[in-house]
DNA sequence: GCTATGAATTAGAAATTCTAAGTCACAAGG
DNA sequence: CCTTGTGACTTAGAATTTCTAATTCATAGC
């Protein structure tokens, strides 16, 4: 017995797009350009014969039959990631080295990330750095940082935000595409929301999404 | 929430493999060469730090760590399966056009595929062929044949077997990869199967496995 | 209107994946 | 113990896919 299956990355786009109503977005989740999230949707839906979004001049809708598919898309997606996790030495069982911004590292609280609930079981103690090529290189696991920067092929997210000189700023968690989504980075993002506050939508800097 | 995933080709080849335990079959369902097979798995193997298959000089035995993480693939793979189908307009509701071969015709029963249960809801009034170019084209979408032909890009499994002048015989189903284990695929083997007997092992022929 | 944003679309570059051909280790049979 | 056949492995290069970079377009917000 052999499976239909539509092309694997394209639903791995379209479900990172529907997630974030957005190929701008999903694509820096993804680490590609939107381009690139773009061609591979319309691919999916060409393959499928079928539209899964109605795109808006600023965003993406997500169309009855798109809203359909998600949802095991994402449960099968879930399946894979714990499925690995579970049988993947390389990643299971290890804490996360990670470097924080010069400007971030003031606002976290002393000796993170002890006292951060079980954090210090996921996250090494950190070191400062800024400079995403420590991730490329393997020398650390992610970086937070204070304002985006370029990470050509890294996932680079907005998180959380922290109140900064009276206006909200994001704190941005770069890593390697493999790293995102794996429990300790899981148990970071959920720890760094709860520490400062919800994320808020990267809206209004003008930043190039890529470099 | 972004997903920690490996390559999805690769588990995808891996599935294949470690159902057929052999990459030379998993190769025939996914339409290519065993070669290819054998690298992605490699690299999923690589990328996971994790062995997945014992490798026998003719042919494959689960790891353990192989073994635990096979079920949540094939369910993954299923869901998505299903889940496509049930959107997808492209081949939902749809009687697959079959070609038979001149020899495998004589043993099917008459007026085929009426009388076999309700494999008239999946499956058209076949023709006579045995040109895999025809499946290429579209303008069938599947062959079922008594020897195995080259079949570049095409799945080509062994599906059932029939007694032929004192000698088993393989029927051969051949269809675009999208289209091996949609339902009327299905329907159609476990159709075949119940006509004639359980499906052989493709052991013996000398044939080469790709054109 | 003017500016900024995000999606669409290209051509071409880059990266991945596949094939083809040959190697190797072993099993089976004489 | 030699010969034959099988299936996995390896490799270079080909083929295909995927990505980028640059541009275009429609529209939202000012």
């Amino acid at each position: 017995m052999s499976h239909r299956l539509p092309p694997l990355n394209g639903l791995r786009a379209f479900e990172a797009s529907a997630r974030h109503l957005s190929f701008k977005t999903a694509a820096r989740e993804l680490g590609v350009t939107p381009g690139a999230v773009s061609q591979q949707v319309k691919n999916l839906e060409g393959t499928l014969e079928v539209n899964l979004f109605r795109r808006l001049p600023r965003g993406l809708l997500l169309t009855e039959v798109g809203s359909a598919y998600l949802p095991d898309l994402s449960r099968t997606f879930r399946i894979i990631s714990k499925s690995t996790e579970a049988i993947a030495p390389a990643l299971s069982n290890r804490k996360l080295q990670i470097g924080v911004g010069e400007k971030l590292s003031q606002y976290l609280p002393a000796n993170w990330p002890k006292g951060c609930g079980d954090l210090p079981s996921h996250i090494a103690n950190p070191i400062k750095a800024s400079d995403p090529e420590l991730v490329r290189s393997g020398e650390i696991d992610g970086l937070l940082l204070l304002k985006r920067i370029h990470t050509h092929g890294l996932s680079n997210e907005a998180v959380a935000s922290i109140h900064d000189q009276g206006m909200d700023r994001n704190v941005f968690f770069v890593c390697s595409i493999g790293l995102a989504g794996c429990s300790q980075s899981r148990a970071l993002v959920s720890s760094l929301v709860h520490t400062f506050s919800e994320p808020k939508s990267d809206l209004g800097s003008g930043n190039r999404e890529r470099d």
